[in-house]
RNA sequence: CGGGCUAUAGUGUAAUGGUAGCACGAGUCCUUUGGGAGGAUUUAGUCUGGGUUCGAAUCCCAGUAGCCCGACCA
């Protein structure tokens, strides 16, 4: 990957309106641009750094057991009058017709689409448990889009949903779910907890929300540090500064946070207006219980900067960073120039990213400063200096000391920083 | 959807009713090369539509768009 290519450019300052973290130090250097208010293209750094986002989902949703799907974003009006959700998801579902006059809708959620597929699929207990998930582009007429990539009204979200024959291989799958969604975000670097919020449209029980703490949050969460409890605000009735419930000597704060998760059990919510039912042992029909899971993928790319920057720009975690190490070769003597090729050469043999800083006629300083803001984990300078000892000078994006090291050491140091 | 603020060049800004200027970027040339270098030269702008006025970036009205607060949020 080389920047002189890459369809991007850093900016020296934040777009004038951007005032969240994430949307500034994005849209700096170069991961994200805005099309309108909450509509937002993935630029190739923020593509990339997305994609690693996916990769660890799917890693753990595979783990699961479920397998991937993808389902149509474009749902007829017929597949919605089914539950009621024409109506009452109006103010939130994109809604319009054809030259024909038929009505379409662009899904914010699949609950009906796959629950009709299951139909096709699910006839017996035998079937059940199942579970199956997608990462799509969901689209939610936001009265209020903000905060960069933190409220969208076009944003790809991972959807699983879960099949089962009893509340008791629910519960347990719940349960497991969970913990993979707590695995997924640690993976990240990013501190969630589990907070009991309201059902909403979905269920009379509650759901749970996987909050994590940044400022630009959009959710404010009640919480005690002391054993990690956590409420969200909607439902708890507990002021900042109350006792904990839950444990001695705990007291819960207010604090503001972003909702990068949210699970919810559905009963058979949509299984019995869908007619989505199975045969026990015995013949008898009973509707499927299911429930599904959301993982926003976009919030959690602007959560991630929310949580992991400085004041030079963006400190991505290894796990999702664009690149592993970031190549800078300064000044344009062309033997100092082919060792910086050779250099990236290598490393890109043995199967490392690397995003080349090879562009021509720019400052030492302006360059680490861009180096600064796309955050990549390590940064290698190839220079004259680097070159009179045949080496490169290697520097962790976070807290690092420069030192120089052996090009045949390189992969190892690299590889040994991974997790 | 209510309230507030804002809209000038690709980006950030100045011009308070009287010649649209500056910096960065981009182009050409020279110099420079380890933390956003210097010089010369070129390029490019008042969101849209009305109105007031001799004259509007500036004042008024409407629209559109963005941001913030609130309501909403599968």
């Amino acid at each position: 990957m080389r920047q002189s290519k890459l369809f991007s450019r850093t900016l020296k300052e934040a777009p004038k309106d951007e005032v969240s973290v994430n949307a500034q130090l994005l849209a700096r250097g170069g991961f994200i641009s805005k099309l309108m208010a909450g509509v937002h293209t993935f630029l190739p750094l923020g593509f990339r750094v997305r994609e690693k986002v996916i990769g660890i989902i799917r890693e753990e949703m595979n783990a699961l057991g479920a397998s991937e799907l993808l389902m149509p974003a474009l749902h007829p009006r017929a597949a919605w009058d089914a539950t009621g959700r024409w109506e009452s998801m109006k103010s939130v579902m994109y809604q319009f017709r054809d030259l024909q006059g038929k009505e379409y809708g662009l899904g914010p959620t699949h609950e009906e689409i796959v629950a009709a597929i299951g139909t096709h699929i699910i006839f017996s207990y035998a079937d059940l448990p199942i579970s199956t998930y997608q990462i799509q582009t969901k689209f939610r007429s936001e009265a209020r889009a903000k905060s960069g990539l933190m409220r969208g009204r076009e944003f790809s979200m991972k959807d699983l949903y879960s099949f089962h024959a009893d509340e008791q291989s629910l519960a347990e799958f719940y349960e497991v779910v969970k913990h993979a969604y707590l695995k997924v975000f640690k993976r990240m670097e990013l501190t969630a907890f589990v907070t009991e919020a309201s059902g909403g449209d979905f269920s009379k029980e509650h759901s749970h929300e996987f909050m994590v703490e940044t400022s630009a949050g959009e959710d404010e969460t009640v919480l005690c540090r002391l054993c990690g409890y956590a409420e969200n605000k909607e439902i708890s009735k507990l002021k900042s500064g109350a006792t904990c419930p839950k444990c001695p000597g705990g007291v819960v704060e207010h604090v503001a946070t972003s909702e990068v998760g949210n699970i919810f059990k559905l009963g058979t919510r949509f299984s019995e207006p869908l007619n989505l039912r199975y045969r026990d042992a015995a013949g008898a029909l009973h509707p499927v219980i299911m429930a599904s899971y959301g993982i926003g993928v976009d919030r959690l790319v602007g959560t991630i900067v929310e949580v992991h920057h400085d004041d030079r720009g963006i400190v991505w975690p290894r796990s999702v960073a664009p690149a592993a190490a970031h190549l800078v070769v300064l000044g344009e003597d062309e033997k100092v120039r082919a060792y910086a090729e050779k250099v990236y050469e290598a490393l890109t043999k043995k199967g490392m990213e690397v995003l080349f800083d090879d562009r021509h006629e720019m400052s030492a300083g302006e360059k680490f400063t861009d180096a600064d803001l796309i955050g990549i984990p390590a940064r290698l300078v190839v220079s004259e200096k680097t070159l009179a000892h045949n080496k490169v000078e290697v520097k962790e994006r976070k807290n690092g000391k420069p030192e120089l090291v052996a090009l045949k050491d390189l992969p190892a140091l690299l590889g040994s920083n991974r997790e």
